[in-house]
DNA sequence: CGCTCTCTTTGCTTCAGGTCAAACAGTCTT
DNA sequence: AAGACTGTTTGACCTGAAGCAAAGAGAGCG
């Protein structure tokens, strides 16, 4: 196998501040494997052999109940550290990762990350911010869940999709890989069937356009009035 | 003031592989402070001036809404690091923090942080599992907020709490701080009304017992059972 | 091309839990 | 010990969203 790019992840938050040389090292470690649409890259409760960078691609993170329901916990978009597991002390991943689209990620062994932090402990910091900011949108979403209703929680989640993986298109933003229904439900707390009454009562103001496993954002600045508008 | 004891945070895991020597270094930059019932430690949005070890006492750490609702997004128990904002990159708080009983916290000086994990990689290290564990509590959250209906969420919430700040009495469990059922609710996403009406079901039961401001968990194991049950 | 699968839509019904309202009970204050 | 708070309980009512059911509609496949 050719070497891999140092410019693949020279730009990326948690290697900022590393030289080229650092680069190369970290990447001697790595190799690089493609996930094709539909193929998981770890299930949860599995030994968390590997961690990750996602290169191209999106990623759908789930955890699912005893009980059998889903939940979505987030999208790995491209440029996302993720499966690091093991650098929080767990043994297992805590959720499932699927492709929903091809991808391709960079993976090293976990037994990389200790050498890989003691030799570069700006790894362990960057770390830091990146596990942070999760933290962050986690506790933004069980307020959300907890303070408001429905449809104001799907169009977040919406703007959220569209800031995260939206492509401009000639008539608003699409969101850029397949998503359908039941996804948003899994990410808002709610059923399939309420979205699909939400959507297709938005689809009538013009404020969305979606189809089959497809969305996208019209009028991003009336939903984001909706969204955070008070129940009055 | 005397130099502070390196006892009292020896054990802690965030200093996990520390000599005593490291310890007083750290020390060192560390002050003292005590927090009455009531007031408050730090405020959301406010700018991120410290991080905290609490050494004695409970906190409430809650989020509000624009819209003025409020949600908890833990509590504090003597032991946990708090309050460490700047070490996810972050200039303010993102919630508030309020003693519910009288408190003692160590305290650093944001500026501290970069010095300190500089000179003691581990100590990064050990946060990223500290924050983590943190994420984790938080997807957990927003899984049940998600699936499972009020009373059980309650029962979790109720067992959590017992496990973090329980002490043994003659006749159960009691929560060690005072909580009030709005505290319960902010917890669980629900209203006090409902929590009310849960706690009172389970007291006919001799499930728990409570008060104003006080819960005692009677029968851990039979509210366990409840909390795990499939709802058939 | 037509069959099958999976995703989506929509109507109808149900109900968990929120909202509103009022009374009640510890605790603290003076 | 009377009054004022603050937290708790309970009843009556209402509604947002879930559950159930069935029909439609793209997409992929043989």
């Amino acid at each position: 196998m050719p070497n891999l790019d140092k410019s693949l992840i020279a730009d990326l938050p948690v290697f900022a501040g590393m030289t080229p040389d650092d680069l190369g090292d970290i990447l001697k470690e790595a190799q690089s494997i493609r996930y094709p649409k539909g193929s998981s890259v770890f299930q949860q409760d599995e030994e968390a052999h590997s961690f990750f960078i996602l290169l191209h691609g999106h990623l759908r993170v789930m955890k699912v109940t005893p009980d059998g329901q889903q939940v979505v916990v987030r999208f790995v978009n491209a440029g996302d550290l993720f499966g690091i597991a093991m650098a929080m002390a767990r043994k297992t991943y805590p959720a499932t990762a699927t492709a929903v689209v091809d991808s391709l990620a960079l993976v090293w062994p976990s037994a990389a990350w200790p050498r890989l932090v003691a030799k570069y402990p700006s790894l362990a910091v960057n770390t830091i911010q990146t596990v942070g900011s999760r933290l962050d949108d986690a506790h933004t979403r069980v307020v959300e869940i907890s303070t408001q209703q429905v449809e104001k929680r799907v169009a977040h989640a919406l703007l959220r999709l569209a800031q995260q993986a939206g492509r401009k298109s000639e008539d608003g933003i699409q969101i850029d890989f397949p998503i359908s229904r039941q996804d948003v439900a899994e990410m808002t707390g709610t059923t399939l069937h309420t979205v699909s009454r939400i959507l297709s009562g938005w689809e009538d103001q013009d404020l969305v356009e979606s189809g089959r496993q497809k969305i996208t954002i019209r009028n991003p600045h009336k939903l984001f009035m909706l969204a955070e508008r008070p129940v009055d």
